[in-house]
DNA sequence: GAGCACAATATTGTATACAAAACCTGACCA
DNA sequence: TGGTCAGGTTTTGTATACAATATTGTGCTC
């Protein structure tokens, strides 16, 4: 009941498009049901979605150039697999653009703006108690896009939002720590700063919270994992 | 002689597959050739091309999610009219990354490098003495381009690269300035910044060129320019 | 003549058919 | 045993046919 397929069979919905398949999938990857480095077959996901392989093309183009996705030319989509070069770079650009970004997230923040931040928090922290790590994973990055979109610089938004779902994939391969209560924590210090308007704080605890997220991966090896899609469309 | 179709046309190579369609395309809006708004019908373009929709489509869903075309379901495609609002946070983005990006290509920048750049200036100042604004125009743009790749950040430069494309967008609608030789001139020094190492200078060179281009534009209105197809690739 | 309803046309969205390329499989041979 | 080559199978690339939607044009009413 977790596969990206149930967003429309058993409502009997109408025929997803391309921006949902690609939504879905972008949600699966997100949540690490799709592990790196999985094939991500035309025929394969015509059939789980319901629609032509049109489609699924169209979604996995859209996937490929956000950079989730590789496609390999007559060799087929696969889900990226970041070097340690790429996942450093990535790091290295959040570091550089979300730290201004939280700082004018805290100067423009309205109260309501606050209340979303801290209903994402919420949600995070009960995804955890279900034991639902995928479900917390994908909204702890959304708050990050949320600060963003804060900001009201769209076009950083976007630029953070590929590189929040690229740093997903990043901790798919890398992350070495097992709690992840570090980052709840450092979300509601964060979070705290912004409501109270503080913007230099909130600068700062960005800093050390992707400082915290950089430092906790370990970028020294790339390990090969295959998953076969029946298994999580099953 | 100078429409998206001279590619291929005059050498009865292979057909063009999707990439070389939205190189070309996406070349012609670099260099003003197509004008903010223009409809892009796909059998037109198919027409043109050589190729079938299938292609056209293609070609036109990566250019729009570079953001130099937008598509309206139902209403087709259009080359990207930014708004003013578009068009400052873009150069705020910019003005955010780049002059780092110069510090450190500054740092890194190997004589190849160097020269590779000074070709670069070369060319435009061809092309500006040829009158060949467009040329000279794109040209300028890939010079940024160029500087954030010596920076190895390739991340960074993939980003730089989608906003110099935009940034070509805005200065074909919000440009007011005539001249563009103070653009050669700020090239230039950086260049030689870069090649002295000096990367504080070079950063400082990026940040007050950037402030130029920033305040040579108008924002203040949004002209409605259209222009038809067949002017440009007849 | 202005405004609206509706038909005719054109354009995009989706599915499918066919072509081309990559990949398995297994036989054959050193 | 190990490698390589051939044929068949699978998968992707491209073109085309058909469906759905938007646009344009025409004629009617007032």
């Amino acid at each position: 009941m977790h596969g990206p397929q149930a967003i429309d069979r058993a409502h009997h919905a109408k025929p997803p498009n391309s921006e949902l398949v690609s939504a879905d999938l972008s949600r699966a990857i997100h949540e690490h049901r799709l592990a790196p480095g999985t094939k991500l077959g035309e025929d394969e996901l015509a059939d789980i979605y319901g629609v032509s392989r049109t489609i699924i093309r169209t979604a996995l183009q859209r996937l490929a150039h956000g950079q989730l996705v590789e496609i390999h030319r007559n060799r087929g989509a696969f889900v990226a697999k970041p070097t340690p070069k790429e996942a450093l770079e990535i790091f290295e650009t959040r570091e550089l653009l979300e730290p201004r970004t939280a700082h004018s997230a805290a100067l423009k923040a309205t109260p309501e703006d606050v209340a979303v931040l801290k209903a994402h928090i919420a949600n995070e922290h009960e995804a955890l108690d279900r034991n639902d790590r995928g479900l917390a994973l994908y909204l702890s990055g959304q708050l990050h896009v949320k600060i963003a979109q804060i900001a009201g610089q769209s076009t950083i938004a976007d630029i953070v939002e590929t590189l929040i779902a690229r740093s997903s994939l990043i901790v798919a391969l890398y992350w070495k720590r097992e709690s992840a209560l570090c980052e709840s924590h450092a979300h509601h210090s964060l979070v705290s700063a912004i409501q109270a308007r503080d913007a230099t704080l909130a600068e700062e605890l960005m800093v050390s919270h992707l400082v915290d997220l950089h430092s906790a991966l370990d970028l020294r090896e790339v390990p090969a994992v295959a998953t076969s899609l029946k298994d999580i469309l099953g």
